[in-house]
DNA sequence: TTGTAAGCGTTATCAT
DNA sequence: ATGATAACGCTTACAA
């Protein structure tokens, strides 16, 4: 800055000035400083500007997986929204395991963001007590509590792990099965659909946990398994993802069965090809874009305005019946 | 830093010292800096050491699209490997717009990140040139060119089309149609692909240009439009993404046409799905974790090394036959 | 093994 | 409208 405002005949605060608030400098050097700008290609250092304004414009976000359109969306919306408001998004995956997320949050931490998004709300002692103390707005995602760090935007996965079971009841079944990736939030939804849809049916449930990231594959694996394993034939299989009732669905054609008649297929998520899957996929429905955006909005609004918005903001779901099930 | 210092009777570059090279401090004081450290929650400034070390440990990253998998999957193989070195991912999406790409890149580059990956081998002249003064290393993913700003990773659009051109003559087809979804690099690969048909079988080659994120919705409209626009019901039809290529055999099974004797369809990409969808999708392969990876290598010997690896590394692909064509 | 001093490139504060 | 000066919280010499 110094380099430029020598080349505009002007001091260094001025450049500085001219850069951050242009209304505080008269036309005339603003002209002569984007000149110099422009001949020297010169970039201010944001490092600097953070370090004494204590104000990075930057956001922490951590996801378990990137690769996941559950988690990218979220992400894509949440970070559209941010850098429309000038902030930059600093990503990292922290897997499943809690002491990896907690390490990478003590490394966000380290870059002083101005805020930081969580997924889901079950994070390390420790790492509760670091963003507390670290004094910026945080959100969770994907899920609600009754007790977040600080702000927490998703939905209830029991509820909605009973309103699978209840539809699965309210459509005559008498048999279920649950095929999941193992991953927390799926855990809950389908606990939540197991004891309702025994509760209500006296039928019985089975489960596969895959253990794995979802993939068509695992799908189509699953219902092998379901089938090898125990025999099930008939029934409603609740999926913890679209993905893997999409690879169900092609599994049980390509064996023959029928759908929904014979197996009926619910997934999760409602994502884009939920709609076009033949027969088109019966799923529970949730926005990942609002859910990214009020994320972002309630964010926000902490750094900007004070507080303004309410702490837990549930989201909900929408059970959308298609010709899977 | 001073403040830990003072609880740990040490002043505050002992504490610099006991955080940076732990070996260059007593035991003993070690002992006393970690117990302060875990008393106050302390968590050291980032901006600060970047600041005056000018090395920021940071990597900007610029891709169009996270939420699709073609680019995500790359820059989680990508951050994966920066992360095990110590390394974290500053990530923007730039769309498809070169001005925003050279937004994002002057944003980036105020962070002063010690190297850059860009999607692609497209950008604007004053990207480049900002790119070049900036004096980092910068790696330009997905595509090959002779004269790159810096390193580059990828592999020849045009080479792969002509691949798949060569594949449906030598297949027999004597009528081609192009499904894309109008980024850059799928219309490289289509060009080469219809020049490449048209000399060898003289056959017809039309195109559907969807203008959409790639999905399977908008690739059995694809075939709907084929059918409807073109009376297209026989032939291979090469799509630029394995996503679409889905799309199209969905629609193609609803419609009762028969795969591959009547309509033969090839993807790209060789996704997770491609091999468990019925049929299975014969596709173009590649490996966008070794290019992720591949990527950070060549970056972080440049950071780290000096020079070391070449600079244009490319990486190939290739045709996996399965069933639908 | 530890400490002192200088300075990284900005913004904030107070003058002019 | 502009400038001088003092931080911000670290790392890097250099000294003890």
């Amino acid at each position: 800055m110094a380099a430029i405002g020598r080349l505009a005949g002007v001091s260094q605060v001025t450049v500085s000035r001219a850069l951050s608030d242009p209304s505080k400098v008269s036309t005339d050097t603003l002209r002569r400083i984007h000149e110099a700008i422009e001949q020297t290609g010169f970039v201010p250092n944001a490092l600097a500007g953070a370090l004494v304004s204590r104000k990075s414009r930057l956001i922490g976000a951590l996801v378990p997986s990137i690769t996941s359109i559950v988690y990218s969306a979220m992400v894509q919306a949440f970070g559209e929204r941010m850098r429309a408001r000038g902030y930059q998004i600093l990503l990292s995956e922290t897997g499943t395991a809690l002491e990896d997320e907690e390490r990478a949050i003590m490394l966000h931490l380290s870059r002083r963001p101005d805020a930081m998004m969580l997924t889901g709300i079950h994070h390390s002692p420790k790492a509760r007590k670091i963003l507390l103390g670290a004094g910026i707005p945080v959100v969770e995602l994907w899920d609600i509590t009754e007790s977040p760090i600080d702000l927490c935007v998703g939905f209830s996965h029991g509820a909605a792990g009973l309103a699978a079971a209840d539809f699965a009841a309210d459509t005559g079944h008498d048999r279920a099965a649950l095929v999941h990736a193992g991953d927390e939030r799926a855990l809950r939804r389908k606990d939540a659909f197991a004891e309702r849809f025994r509760q209500r049916t006296g039928g019985n449930v089975v489960e596969i946990n895959l253990n794995a990231p979802a993939s068509l594959g695992q799908g189509r694996l699953a219902l092998s398994r379901l089938i090898g394993e125990f025999g099930f034939e008939k029934g409603l299989i609740f999926c913890s993802s679209d993905l893997l009732a999409h690879g169900v669905v092609t599994e049980a054609q390509t064996r023959g069965l029928r759908i929904p008649q014979q197996l009926a297929v619910m997934g999760f998520g409602d994502q884009e090809f939920a709609a076009h899957v033949e027969p088109a996929l019966t799923t529970l429905s949730v926005d990942r874009e609002a859910l990214g955006w009020r994320a972002a909005e309630a964010l926000l609004s902490r750094i900007e305005g004070g507080q303004a918005d309410r702490s837990i903001i549930d989201l909900g779901f929408s059970l959308v019946r298609r010709k899977s099930a």
